[in-house]
DNA sequence: CTGCATCCATATCGATACTG
DNA sequence: CAGTATCGATATGGATGCAG
C-alpha cells in the first residue's frame, strides 16, 4: 500500500489532476469514491461479503433501505462489475446477489478506511466539542 | 492494514452494524464515508498536503469550485480537526490553512482507495461495456 | 481578501402503488 | 418474489451580491 509520508510531490500533482479534471464523469478514481461516498453501498457490499443472497434478504438485512433504493444500488454495482446477479427460473422467481472477486478486493481498501476511521472516532469527537465551544 | 480475506464474521457484523444503526449521524464511520465522499473533500485535503495554502490560491488550484462550496469544505474539516485555519491580522486580511496531524494521517487510506480504484480502472470499464452491451 | 446570505436549479431519496 | 413507475419532500450545489 501507498505510503502518504513517501509519496512523491509529483504522484499527488498527478492524482489530483485526474481527480478533478474537466466533468469528472468519466474520471476511475472519482467515480469510486461517489460509489463509496453513497449511501448504501458499502453497507450492501459488506452485507454480501457475509453470504450471496437474495434481493429480500438483503432487504431485511438492511432494514432502513427502500427497495427502490436497493435496486438501484445493487444495479450500480453489478454495471461496475462488483456484484453479479443470477436469475433463477423458479415459480415465484429468486435472484441471487453475490460479490465478484472485483467486489471482494475493493472490500480491502474500504476496510482500511473504516478502520482509521474508528481509530481516530475520538480524536474527531474531541475537535467538534472544541470547534463548538468556540464557533 | 487489515485484511478482508481474514476479516472474521463477526468483525464484518460488528462493523456493519456500526454503519447502519439508528440514524446514523453520529457514526463516525459514516461520517468519515460521507466526507470522502463529497465532491470537493479529497481533492482540498490533497491540495492542503502539498502546501498550507490562502483560500483564494486553493480557489485557483481547484478552478471548478465555488467559494461556497469551497468554505463550506474548509469548515467542514475544520469542525472535524483536520484542517487547521490560521488567520493573519494584515491589511487586507489574509487567512491560511493547513492539515493537521489528523488530517495528514487521513489521505492514507484515501490513498489506498485511489490506488485500488486506478489499478482496477480498467476491469471497471471493461465491466461497463459489457453491462451495456447486454442491457 | 475572505467569507456570509440569498435565491434558484437540479439531484437525491423515500413512500406508494402497480406488474410479471 | 423481484422489481418498475411515479410523485413529492428534502438536500445539494452554483451564481450572485454584499460586508468586514
Amino acid at each position: 500500500m501507498r505510503d502518504t509520508g513517501t509519496m512523491s510531490r509529483l504522484d499527488r500533482l498527478k492524482m489530483q489532476r485526474e481527480l478533478h479534471v474537466a466533468g469528472l464523469e468519466n474520471c476511475p478514481v472519482r467515480n469510486l469514491l461517489d460509489h463509496v461516498a453513497s449511501k448504501w453501498t458499502t453497507l450492501v457490499l459488506m452485507e454480501l461479503s457475509q453470504a450471496p443472497q437474495r434481493f429480500n434478504a438483503l432487504g431485511r438485512a438492511l432494514p432502513d433501505i427502500s427497495k427502490r433504493m436497493l435496486t438501484q444500488t445493487l444495479r450500480d454495482l453489478e454495471r461496475d462489475g462488483m456484484v453479479a446477479r443470477r436469475v433463477f427460473d423458479t415459480k415465484p422467481p429468486s435472484v441471487e446477489y453475490s460479490l465478484t472477486p472485483l467486489g471482494q478486493s475493493v472490500l480491502q481498501p474500504i476496510g482500511a478506511l473504516i478502520d482509521w476511521a474508528n481509530l481516530h472516532a475520538e480524536d474527531i469527537r474531541a475537535a467538534r466539542v472544541q470547534f463548538e465551544a468556540l464557533g
